[in-house]
RNA sequence: GCGGCCGUGGCGAAGGGGUUAACGCACCGGAUUGUGGCUCCGGCACUCAUGGGUUCGAUUCCCAUCGGUCGCCCCA
């Protein structure tokens, strides 16, 4: 039997889930002060959920989506993206029909897409994203965007770029696509295989290329910002003015295309610049998708969302040298010796616990000495110390780790007196 | 899906066809019989990823598988 997890997965252990943990928290912060609420969806839907909602010519619907038949016979797909559902769930439960406009959701939790694992890239990986449904003004892009960047922002990172770009409305777009399979038709043998096919199925992504980066067809390929009609330039022109009035950095990308079917109008990633970062540089993407809601079902709803790979995020903190503050000690650690002070002990870290205070003790018999050696290795603040001798005198002595003072507190008075010290140590 | 490198204790890491598989860290015990951080001493690999092959003999050579890692494709 094959005891290991599987490929491109991992397990998160004591020590680093304090790090997600602290990440969470202060994303769902974050959001707290944007107004963003929490949706949490199913981890798998039916499959026909993304082939519709993130599309057909996709490479994660085509090779990437853990797909299995249930005992119904019933095709499900473990979740490669969170829009999708989240739209799904905003038509099935009629949020388009609540009282605040736009709806503006966040969700946290694990994806899954089955590729090759390499470091930033894991089979199950766990994404914070963010969807914004019912707007179509700009300063929603900017909302979203201005999010994702503080998102980074608020953990310390600094080394960051945000790339900008508009694949403008259904008719920019419809006009692009016409422009770019003619540019490219003459050349058509000698684009690399996958372009061919893009060529037929989504011509904007052979601008996306990276083995045809240098073939001079591309050079000279229409860009989709001259193919803009006056409505989507205009709508491109306040999204950025927006973000210049925030003060947020960025650069246009006229190449920069999302990999997914449904984005229009606003596409955007965030980029690492830095050092030592590896292959993959990509934060978080995300972009407008005004059409999407009609797709699956609902009613003519503009949107736009961004997710971000938490663990990309913290390789990114990683890369920046950049440590949490987390806090890693223990109030108090209970050192009890002989049979008599056993009974109390246990009765006394039932108390202490009770009353907020933070207590581990000994499970394993050890000796006096290496209890208290356990209690330094924890960073225990302080010890309590319970033997036979001051059961007897019904006392605890109560040491300060860091000065070595130490003091007979009476039994009953314990839990009052560590929890003032505690406080005074702030 | 394709290519390079790699796989020895909890971790880091030497070794190299022949039987005691170095060393460091961590851990456990003792010196110190009720007080941590230092020091010293001792303990800690009966599958050297798994399966098969070559050989008198394999952890060491060969093949396959699995896993890791880096890059390509693409993304988060």
């Amino acid at each position: 039997m094959n005891m290991k997890a599987p490929r491109g997965t991992q397990d998160l252990l004591p020590g680093i889930t304090e790090k997600w943990q602290y990440v969470e928290y202060a994303l769902i912060d974050l959001c707290r002060r944007y107004n963003y609420k929490e949706i949490r969806t199913p981890i798998f839907e039916h499959t026909e959920l993304f082939q519709r909602g993130v599309g057909d010519s996709t490479d994660i619907v085509q090779k990437e989506m853990y797909t299995f038949k249930d005992r119904g016979d019933r095709s499900l797909t473990l979740r490669p993206e969170g829009t999708a559902s989240v739209v799904r769930s905003f038509v099935e439960n009629k949020l388009f029909g609540n009282a605040s406009q736009p709806t503006k959701l966040f969700y946290f939790g694990p994806m899954f897409r089955y590729e090759r694992p390499q470091q930033g890239r894991m089979r199950q990986f766990v994404q914070f994203g963010v969807e914004a449904l019912g707007s179509a003004d700009p300063a929603v892009d900017a909302e979203v965007i201005a999010l994702a960047m503080n998102s980074y922002q608020e953990l310390g990172l600094t080394s960051l770029k945000l790339v900008l770009n508009s694949l403008g409305d259904l008719e920019s777009r419809k006009n692009h696509r016409q422009a770019l399979i003619d540019h490219f038709a003459p050349y058509r043998e000698e684009l690399c295989e996958d372009c061919q096919v893009r060529l037929d199925q989504n011509p904007l992504r052979v601008l996306d290329c990276k083995k045809d980066r240098n073939h001079p067809a591309m050079e000279s390929a229409p860009s989709i910002l001259e193919y803009l009609n006056d409505q989507s330039k205009a709508y491109f022109e306040k999204v950025k003015g927006h973000l210049d009035s925030m003060g947020i950095d960025y650069v246009v990308d006229k190449n920069l295309v999302r990999g997914l079917d449904y984005y229009n109008h606003t596409a955007f990633e965030i980029m690492s610049d830095a050092e030592g970062f590896g292959a993959i540089t990509t934060l978080s993407g995300g972009g407008r998708y005004n059409g999407l809601v009609e797709d699956l079902g609902g009613p003519e709803t503009p949107g736009i969302g961004f997710a971000m790979s938490v663990e990309r995020l913290l390789m990114a903190l990683e890369a920046e040298g950049i440590e949490l503050p987390l806090d890693e000690s223990l109030d108090c650690y209970l050192v009890s010796m002989g049979e008599l002070a056993e009974e109390t002990s246990v009765k006394l870290t039932y108390d202490l616990r009770r009353a907020g205070i933070q207590v581990d003790k000994d499970y394993l018999g050890k000796k006096f000495k290496a209890q208290f050696k356990a209690a330094d290795r924890l960073g225990a603040k302080f010890v309590l110390i319970l033997g036979d001798e001051e059961v007897e005198q019904n006392l605890v002595k109560v040491k300060n780790m860091e000065t070595g003072n130490q003091e007979e507190i009476p039994l009953e008075n314990v839990v009052d007196h560590l929890r003032s010290e505690l406080e005074a140590e702030g």
